[in-house]
DNA sequence: CAAAAGTGATAGTAATACTATTATATTTGC
DNA sequence: GCAAATATAATAGTATTACTATCACTTTTG
């Protein structure tokens, strides 16, 4: 794992600049080599989310997206062994970013109660606005997580994957969050299950409101964020000052 | 859409005999020549559900099935347009299985609470036992579910798809289930997604479980099924006598 | 400035996801 | 009982996919 640079600068101007400086950090075995360290390797990362979010993952290949960056499909092949090695690249990146976000978001808030309401705000949200400092557009990329994520992990080696870690980011957001489940409500019994729903389930409203909305009610007045809030804080017995 | 055909005997000597008399009904679209109508067709689908367990959806084909079935490609072909009908078969074959129990399970039951507590229990639980009446083995197209559900609904076509009526049995279950919540407690605000979010994240937690399980607290001793439970019992104002 | 590393172009392979055609076997309707 | 219809099997063929391998060329770097 590359180490997270964390510059904790005295005066923040928020978090954009500090994204600028910061590396999102991607287990190294799923990549050949790091894409980051190129400009050739940023343009694949860019133009393979757009190009996954237009035709969708299972149309998307390798000649394709070299046809759309002017490159070839075997120097591709020199940063990913296959397409689905790249898109385990882009959801590692997409809840590393989530997972940072996370973090600052709870960072320093006495109550556990508001860490709680913070959390699952950066966990459920639609992402509406692209950041614009770096090359990739966490607008549609969040747009691919919801209709491809699942996909990264219902195969047959999930769980020799697992065992090279290419899960770990996602699994630590789930398992940050279920911490912070924990402090608000150290009786309640299934904190892990609750924080896997709510992020699991998240990505799934996201999914419902656009194709399938006649199960849900989520849409245009209801978002899955008040959702999962309002569902959270009934199951949890929310002491009326959870301070740290 | 078959119309399902309910043999309301008076002395039901239970569910098992009851289902053998009951064609579980499929969209008729999805299939181009019906496979209960005749022997071959049957085959595919009993071994279908067996080789995509063993191997993944993704490495199915149905020159393989062929092989397994000792019959031809080119006749599998001639009930089903492509392997992923073939899945979306299976899918409304297992949804519309799980909605004729649900429906059995809270017939005649006066207590919307005990309607709930039994529709929960419905869809969250693990299929352990094969009713052993059909060609069809219920357990291992449960793996199939949990393991290849959402390839079947994530594609780029879902809405057309949609349209077309092939996930129909899988919202009446949903709506079903969201109506039981509605019917406990009228003033809960998101029924729908709460039910959606039982039918799906159980599918969830029961993957979680084989595959990640430091992520859900279900597992030897926890159920998805007691998980969920609980979760709606805090949820919903539950009255104590909510009769019919 | 030479070696190394990165990129591009081309070719080739086995498998996939079909379609089409023809032959043969089985069922059915009169 | 037999012809017609239907079902199944066998074979061949297509475009595409998901790669691998090789070689040429260009850029970087020690």
């Amino acid at each position: 794992m590359i180490v997270i640079l964390l510059y904790l600068q005295t005066n923040i101007l928020g978090m954009i600049n500090l994204l600028s400086n910061l590396k999102i950090a991607v287990p190294e075995k799923i990549f050949i080599k790091d894409p980051e360290s190129s400009d050739l390797g940023k343009r694949i990362v860019e133009h393979s989310i757009l190009l996954i979010d237009e035709i969708g993952f299972d149309s998307f290949t390798f000649k394709k997206l070299g046809a759309k960056i002017g490159s070839n499909e075997s120097s591709i092949y020199r940063y990913f062994d296959s397409k689905h090695k790249l898109l385990l690249y882009l959801t590692s990146w997409y809840w590393a970013w989530i997972e940072y976000q996370m973090v600052f978001a709870t960072h320093n808030v006495p109550d556990y109660n508001d860490q709680l309401f913070k959390a699952i705000e950066v966990v459920t949200r639609e992402i509406k606005e692209d950041v614009a400092f770096t090359h990739i557009n966490e607008v549609v990329l969040n747009r691919i997580i919801i209709n491809e994520y699942s996909k990264s992990y219902l195969t047959k080696e999930v769980d020799s994957e697992n065992k090279e870690g290419y899960f770990v980011v996602y699994k630590r957001v789930v398992k940050r969050l279920s911490e912070i489940i924990n402090n608000v409500d150290s009786d309640y019994e299934f904190p892990s299950s609750l924080a896997s729903t709510i992020v699991e389930g998240s990505l799934h409203q996201h999914f419902l409101k656009a194709h399938f909305s006649s199960i849900t009610d989520c849409g245009k007045d209801v978002t899955p964020t008040e959702f999962f809030l309002n569902l959270t804080q009934k199951v949890l017995k929310t002491t009326t000052n959870g301070t740290k």
